[in-house]
DNA sequence: TATTGTTTAAAGGTCG
DNA sequence: CGACCTTTAAACAATA
């Protein structure tokens, strides 16, 4: 099926088909070269792999990267000012982060481009307007700057439908990270992606199944239970406190190391053997992991740098895992009686405990508790001088209010190539096509 | 009943 | 090449 990414140039067509794709017959043709990109401190602006092309590039999809990168870059308290090129042209009625960030790259150029494709109508989903968190609408702003902006040539819709280089983990954690609140619910996050990307539109199903299956499986989101105050269906979604630098590496295709919650790590652990779990019946539960997690058990030796409000602090050990598992329990249980009865497991319980934990604070806070309790990554790499680090995805609580219009001066963005750069002061179209191995979604378009 | 979540399984890509 | 990561598919359970 169709890759996500790959470096290689060549498989950019090849993939793809394959399923019962029914992509439109308009399958687009990177043929790049689309809008002459007016970037602005473009070339080259990372020393790492980062061709400024990649989401700047092509037309719609570079905008939506571009947006979308910016999502990510979302910068705390730290503003590079470096070049606040073409922003003021944005007329952004959020000045909030717009005077921070901008590494020097792009300018909206990207953003203009992406006018275009259905912006408007996301199908099945409501509108950007019926979200539960206030300020979700991730893109409303573009949405409707978009409609505002000329009408799209057809080269744009050539791009429409390439499959964003991002990964899905990438994709959610950009929507959260978007939200003030930090935290969206299922429909919210499959909605800011479609927003963001006409790509999405397309085989919802299919992608939205491995969204779910992202957020349940990967620990670095954790689910956060509604409050009665905000009634309605799923819980809220938010990254774990702990999960901050994910991307250092500055490639959002794939994580350099899968965020492991030492607490789940330890709860599979045991639940996996019988003798520590007593009165625990053995479900599917206890069957699961082999594919996956076995080998990861005691792996990260030298990522668990930091601790969670002490909690975690050691290198996986068994006893230290516990001990904080202890201690957060008693977060769980002050946090309320959400009598999950039924199969309560452990699991459920050390979800409980995460949620818990996140739920302590303040929404307002949350922000800031994300931000004081990023990984650091250990080695010489300086994560925030990277132009998507994602120590700039948490932007302080005064940040927190991004939107995705002010990120249109990284429309020349180039962080996430996996690429050198060498190309980097190329036609961002044509770079961005060749490195990129930007597919034609010709995965099939399964109906809906 | 449609969503939302959780799991299992498998295939294929990436990286050291 | 092996370990690890991502994507897909799919079965199922829980729930608004």
């Amino acid at each position: 099926m169709q890759k996500l990414y790959s470096d290689n140039p060549a498989s950019i067509t090849s993939t793809s088909m394959s399923n019962n794709g029914n992509m439109s017959p308009m399958t687009p043709t990177y043929s790049m070269n689309s809008m002459g990109m007016t970037v602005g401190g473009m070339s080259s602006v990372s020393p790492q792999n980062f061709s400024t092309g990649v989401l700047n590039t092509s037309g719609m999809n570079s905008m939506n990267a571009a947006a979308a990168a910016a999502a990510m870059n979302a910068m705390p308290g730290n503003c590079m000012s470096s070049t606040p090129i073409g922003y003021s042209s944005m007329g952004s009625p959020l000045g909030n982060m717009g005077s921070c960030m901008s590494t020097g790259m792009g300018t909206m150029a990207a953003m203009s481009s992406y006018a275009g494709a259905g912006v408007g109508g996301t199908p099945g989903a409501g509108g950007p307007g019926s979200r539960d968190l206030d300020n979700v609408s991730p893109n409303s702003a573009i949405l409707q700057r978009a409609r505002t902006e000329k009408p799209a040539a057809a080269y744009r819709r050539n791009y429409t439908h390439a499959k964003p280089p991002y990964s899905y983990i990438s994709l959610i954690t950009m929507a959260i990270q978007n939200n003030s609140h930090k935290m969206l619910t299922l429909a919210e996050i499959y909605q800011f992606i479609m927003d963001l990307f006409p790509f999405y539109r397309q085989n919802q199903q299919r992608w939205q199944n491995s969204i779910r299956h992202s957020l349940s499986f990967n620990d670095c989101f954790v689910k956060v239970p509604r409050t009665p105050d905000k009634p309605g269906k799923g819980s809220f979604w938010t990254l774990h406190p702990e999960s901050g630098n994910m991307f250092e590496n500055g490639c959002y295709l794939r994580r350099q190391k899968r965020f492991k919650d030492e607490k789940k790590e330890v709860l599979r652990t045991l639940h996996k053997s019988p003798s520590s779990m007593e009165a625990h019946s053995p479900d599917k539960k206890d069957l699961q992991d082999d594919h996956h997690h076995h080998h990861h058990h005691h792996r990260d030796p030298h990522k668990l740098t930091s601790d969670t409000h002490g909690m975690l602090n050691t290198h996986g050990k068994d006893t230290d895992a516990l001990a904080m598992l202890h201690a957060t329990a008693d977060l769980c249980l002050a946090q309320q009686s959400h009598s999950q009865h039924g199969g309560s497991h452990h699991q459920q319980l050390q979800q409980e405990e995460l949620s818990a934990m996140v739920n302590r604070c303040h929404p307002s806070l949350l922000s800031e508790y994300h931000s004081m309790h990023l990984k650091q990554e250990p080695s010489g790499y300086t994560p925030s001088s990277h132009p998507f680090s994602i120590t700039r995805l948490l932007p302080t609580e005064s940040k927190a209010d991004i939107k995705m219009y002010d990120m249109s001066q990284y429309a020349n963005y180039n962080g996430l190539s996996p690429l050198p750069n060498t190309h980097a002061a190329l036609g961002q179209d044509s770079y961005y096509h060749q490195s990129l191995g930007y597919h034609h979604s010709t995965a099939g378009t399964t109906s809906l």
